[in-house]
Parts: C-alpha cells; sequence; structure tokens
RNA sequence: GGGCCUGUAGCUCAAUUGGUUAGAGCAGGGCGCUCAUAACGCCUUGGUUGCGGGUUCAAGUCCUGCCGGGCCUACCA
C-alpha cells in the first residue's frame, strides 16, 4: 500500500466549467484517484476554485455582488456541479481561504528571506474611469499592423501580431470603453526564477519518464532567449492575497496583493490543510502529505492540467518550493491535456460555447458523461466533441455492451432459477478459459491505469465488459438449461459474478452504475480481482439478487438532434 | 515572426520507440443466436500512413522541404 497525492488544476471561479475543463484535469484525476483507493492505496485527492485576479472581479461587478459573495456564491455551485459529476475531492478548497492567505505570505517572505524577491518599479496603463491598473489585455485599440479596431494590448487577435498596449491607436478601456488612460508608475515584486534556472533546469531534465508535452514546454521557457525570466507575483487589484512578508508587512506594497499564479498552486496546499481543518484533523495530519520532514518522503505526487497550465506547474511553482528551502514534496509526475474541442472551434467559458456542466448533467446522467470524456480524452492531441459521435460511444459501450450484458443475465437467472445465485453444477474449459482471458486483460488495465493511459485504459474495459458477451453467446444458458439445469446454473451463477466484477473495475470511469451494479447484486464486496477465480466465488449460492432496471437508456436521435440545436450558439 | 505538438481506414484512435503481411472500436456488408435495451456473437469490405526528396539491409517511426490543423509566446487564468 503506498500514499498517492492526486492535485487537479484548480477551476477559475468565474463561470460554470464546460466539459473541456472537465477532461482536461478534475475527471482524470478523479479516474486515477478512484482506481488507486480501489487498489487499496492511501490517496489524498485535492482541488478547490481558483478565485483572485481581476477576471473574477469583473465577472463579480457585472453581478452587483461584492467579490468575496460572488465568489462564495459560485464555489457553491462549482462543488455541487463536482459532486453531481461524482468527482471524489478528499476536498475542495478555496484559494481565498484564511489557510491560502496566510501559506502563501508565508512563501512570499522565506523567498524574500533567501533573496528570491526583487522590487521593481514600472509603468502600466491606469484606467481613470475604472479606477484600476489594465493588464495589456484589458486594453483595447486599434492595431496599427492591420487595422482591426478590437485588437488587444498584448495582441491583435485578427493579425496574430503581438503587440505592446502602448502600439495601439485610440486606446481604450475593454471593462468600460473608457479613453480616459494614463501610463502610470507602480512598484511589484519580482520572482527571480533566473536565480532559480539552474535547479528548475536540472530537476525538470530529471523528469525522464515525464510526456514531451509537459517537459518541451518547460525546456522552451527555460531556453528561449535569455533564458528563463523574473516573474512578477503582485498585482494592483483589491482581490487577492494581501502582499506581506510572512506574518509582517512589506513596506511600499501597501494594497497591493499577490498575483493570482503565484497563489493558486501553493492552495494545493492550503486546500490539504483545509480538509485538515474540515475533518477535525491536526495539523501534523495534513503535513505529512507534504513535508518531506514530517512523512511526506515515501508520498508520490501527481497532478492533472490542461497544458496550458504547464508553465505554472514546471516553472514558477517549482521555483517558489525550491526557493523558499523548506522540504516541501515537489510533483513527481505531471499528466497533461490538449483541448477538447467542439463543432470545429474551442469550448469557451467567456464565450459561452459549447457544453457546460451544469446543462450536462440537465440532459444525462453523469456516467454517460464521464465515459465519453474519458474513453476520447485528449492526450495525444486535441479531440473533438460531436454529438453524433457521442450518441454512437454512449449507446454501443455502455447501454449496448454493459448494460445488456446486466440486463440478459439479470433477466434470464429471474425467469428460470428466480432472484438468487443458482447452485450447482462445476467449471467447464469454456469457464477456464474465460477466467484466463479475464485475468490477462484486467492485468492490462491495471496497467493503463497505473501508467494514467486514459483513453487505453477505458478501450481495456471495454474488452472486459465484452468478454462476459462473448462467454454467455457460446455458453449459452438458455441451451444447457433445456438438457442440463446445473450447467445453466453454473454459468448463471458465473455470470452474476461477472456483474459483480464489472462493478468493481468499472467504477473509476463510472461510479454511480457501478454502486447500482453493485447494489443489485446485493453487495459491499468491491474486493479488487487479484485473483480472478477467487473473484468469480464472491457471490455465493443462494445469494439474493435484485435484477436492475435498464442501467442505460439510449440517445434517441430526435434527442441528438435536439441537443445538437440547443446547443450551438451561446451559452444564455 | 519564433518554439512545440500534430496529420495513419468514412469516423475515433493504436502500432512494444527503426524490424515480418500497419492493427482495434464504430459505421458498412454477410452469417448465426433468441437470454437480453431490434440487444449479443462470428466472419468480412475499407489504408501509396498529407505531399516530395533523403538516410538505412529495413521508415508510419529518423533527416529535409512543402501543404494543412492546433497550442504557447511570460500582464487572462
Amino acid at each position: 500500500m503506498a500514499r498517492h497525492l492526486i492535485t487537479s488544476a484548480l477551476p477559475y471561479i468565474n463561470g460554470i466549467k464546460h466539459l473541456g475543463n472537465l477532461v482536461g484535469s478534475q475527471l482524470p484525476a478523479d479516474l486515477y484517484a478512484r482506481y488507486l483507493r480501489g487498489r487499496g492505496h492511501e490517496v489524498m485527492f485535492i482541488c478547490a476554485t481558483d478565485e483572485h485576479g481581476t477576471p473574477a472581479e469583473l465577472a463579480a461587478a457585472k453581478t452587483g455582488e461584492a467579490v468575496a459573495d460572488y465568489c462564495a456564491r459560485m464555489h457553491g455551485e462549482q462543488a455541487a456541479l463536482a459532486r453531481g459529476f461524482g468527482l471524489s475531492f478528499d476536498h475542495y478548497g478555496r484559494s481565498s481561504s484564511d489557510r491560502n492567505r496566510a501559506l502563501t505570505q508565508h512563501f512570499a517572505g522565506r523567498l524574500a528571506d533567501h533573496g528570491y524577491i526583487s522590487e521593481v518599479s514600472e509603468k502600466q496603463v491606469y484606467s481613470i474611469d475604472d479606477a484600476r491598473f489594465l493588464p495589456d489585455r484589458y486594453i483595447e485599440g486599434t492595431c496599427p499592423n492591420c487595422g482591426y479596431d478590437k485588437a488587444r494590448g498584448d495582441q491583435c487577435e485578427n493579425c496574430t501580431k503581438l503587440l505592446d498596449p502602448t502600439d495601439l491607436i485610440d486606446p481604450r478601456s475593454a471593462i468600460s470603453g473608457s479613453t480616459n488612460l494614463e501610463v502610470r508608475e507602480t512598484k511589484h515584486l519580482y520572482l527571480r526564477q533566473s536565480a532559480l534556472k539552474d535547479q528548475i533546469a536540472a530537476w525538470i531534465d530529471s523528469k525522464t519518464d515525464w510526456p514531451i508535452l509537459t517537459t518541451s514546454i518547460a525546456r522552451k521557457w527555460l531556453n528561449d532567449g535569455d533564458g528563463l525570466q523574473d516573474r512578477g507575483i503582485t498585482r494592483d487589484v483589491q482581490w487577492g492575497v494581501p502582499v506581506k512578508r510572512g506574518d509582517k508587512d512589506w513596506p511600499g506594497m501597501e494594497g497591493k496583493v499577490f498575483y493570482v499564479w503565484f497563489d493558486a498552486p501553493i492552495e494545493y496546499i492550503a486546500a490539504t490543510a483545509e480538509w485538515a481543518d474540515a475533518n477535525g484533523k491536526t495539523d501534523a495530519d495534513w503535513r505529512r502529505w507534504w513535508r518531506k520532514d514530517e512523512g511526506a518522503e515515501d508520498v508520490t505526487y501527481t497532478q492533472f492540467m490542461g497544458k496550458d497550465n504547464v508553465p505554472f506547474h514546471t516553472l514558477s511553482f517549482p521555483a517558489t518550493l525550491i526557493g523558499s528551502d523548506e522540504p516541501w514534496r515537489m510533483v513527481d509526475y505531471i499528466k497533461s491535456f490538449n483541448y477538447l474541442t467542439y463543432a470545429g472551434g474551442q469550448f469557451s467559458t467567456s464565450q459561452g460555447r459549447g457544453v457546460f456542466m451544469d446543462h450536462a448533467l440537465e440532459i444525462l446522467p453523469a456516467d454517460y458523461w464521464r465515459w465519453w470524456l474519458l474513453s476520447h480524452a485528449p492526450e495525444s492531441g486535441d479531440s473533438e466533441f460531436t454529438w453524433e459521435n457521442f450518441q454512437q460511444s454512449v449507446n454501443k459501450d455502455l447501454a449496448d455492451v454493459l448494460g445488456n450484458f446486466v440486463s440478459r443475465i439479470t433477466k434470464f437467472c429471474r425467469s428460470k432459477f428466480g432472484e438468487t445465485v443458482p447452485e450447482g453444477g462445476a467449471y467447464g474449459p469454456e469457464e477456464r478459459a474465460l477466467i484466463e482471458a479475464l485475468t490477462t486483460r484486467i492485468r492490462a488495465y491495471e496497467g493503463f491505469m497505473a501508467d494514467m493511459e486514459v483513453r487505453k485504459s477505458a478501450a481495456e474495459l471495454r474488452a472486459i465488459w465484452v468478454l462476459g458477451n462473448e462467454y454467455l453467446q457460446s455458453a449459452a444458458p438458455w441451451s444447457s438449461f433445456k438438457t442440463d439445469p446445473e450447467k445453466a446454473a453454473m454459468q448463471v451463477r458465473l455470470g452474476l459474478n461477472l456483474i459483480r466484477l464489472y462493478a468493481v473495475l468499472s467504477a473509476p470511469f463510472i461510479p454511480f452504475t457501478a454502486k447500482a451494479m453493485a447494489e443489485a447484486m446485493g453487495t459491499a464486496d468491491a474486493g479488487w480481482p487479484d485473483d480472478v477465480e477467487q473473484a468469480m466465488m464472491a457471490l455465493q449460492a443462494g445469494h439474493a439478487f435484485t435484477t436492475p432496471d435498464n442501467l442505460f437508456a439510449k440517445i434517441t436521435d430526435d434527442q441528438r438532434a435536439e441537443w445538437e440545436d440547443r446547443f450551438k450558439g451561446v451559452r444564455k
């Protein structure tokens, strides 16, 4: 039994997340966490809402709420949706928590004490009417290159040219449209990543088993141009962790907050502390997951994230941990994902494009989404969601292959033997061949799951389901029942045990259905089939079961057409 | 502009890292079965691996040039 710390990238607070967000981090992280728990490992699975920064302030202003109220409300909504999707976080924290505030300030203090913080005076665009400094992308104007009139201060979306805000013709605030802008001087703290470059590079070089997607992004930042650049870690906004040096004030930094990307990854640690607080645990209980000097030496730490998050997890967060000169557990493996696309374009929270978590649960149970998203996870490249593919996959894999298997065996047993596991008969060559085939495939499944090969795991699980149908077809208990009822009894008993086996194996992918299957079989035995032959004797003759309703209703063509139409535009 | 990723059957993806005849699922075709959600099983049709060069005994895999798609480019997160 090993100890596994698992974190999912933190979903940003400003709205309901879409399926692309879900499949890029939280869902595969949940798959892995559930699998490891199923194998009996000790797991700490952490996620949280990422609540600070300009977009949260603007989203709150739009609804007229105070930003703290807005975040509290949205956290509640996101937490409810996470539960709806069966995301089995040990704790779903908030980056605005007291724990994170204290820890973020602690790290900043440690970094400053070790000379890894510098103060930099810089000029930034200030909007007098908005009463705030504007990040480059919140300044709009006419592109000097192509004349596009909605170019952003960082880049023109029309001609893709990189810009400085001062390049724009007729610049205006993207928030209010005000042209009442001026350049002001402001002072910020910078994390001296350049001074930590060699240590980070050596650390990245040691990760030879990481996906190319992950290491290549890190190397680009490490080696591009003059190498890893120092990074501003404070901002002139209201909503964030106030800048402090440990628990002391930071002269000259009054009224400023830490940059959201500085405090967000620290929330992985803080959320574990929140877990302790929420469950009556001690500090030692959470620190044994994070501090190598307090028990975390044997922890394996895995992070899940979309590819856009990689630089922060391979560079700035490690720089924070290394620079603190404290023995924090650093990530052992980063599993990163490409993007899920929707009807040829991107899912977009800001544009309301695609299918969102709340709407998804309105129209279908979570397991449908979990299965499709995981079995099509964008691991090797971007992958596309289409309603036709979704309908076909779900109907075939879940309704026909798995659901119908459960249906045929339970209904046959009910009509011939009643709702009790029948007794009699002994295994023949077919049963031994089945157990051998199951063993081979289950071992392969375990290998893929351990390697976080999500799509391959799904394909293997499906193949395991198919074995059940193949067996029934060749064993044909409906025929043997006529000539040799004891043989049919044995075959059916094996079939019922297959349902329990499938419940155990499938739980990481489709936890709700797995639970329904186990309950129908009247068992709480979730023992992992280390020995398949043993596992096929979990349900003994005389054990009562119930015949479940169909586990999965098929998606009809009418439904597909309706949803295709409903979700083709922009979220209201 | 620069960097990285990517292009394999109608569709979604594999291919043990350069090694026999490029494999699965879905969709299509045929046969079988009748327990089951018109479900299941078996068989089967589909590929000049984007295009052109090159290296090699051997290239989907390595190099190079085109063409297409995507991501990142440090002040969105």
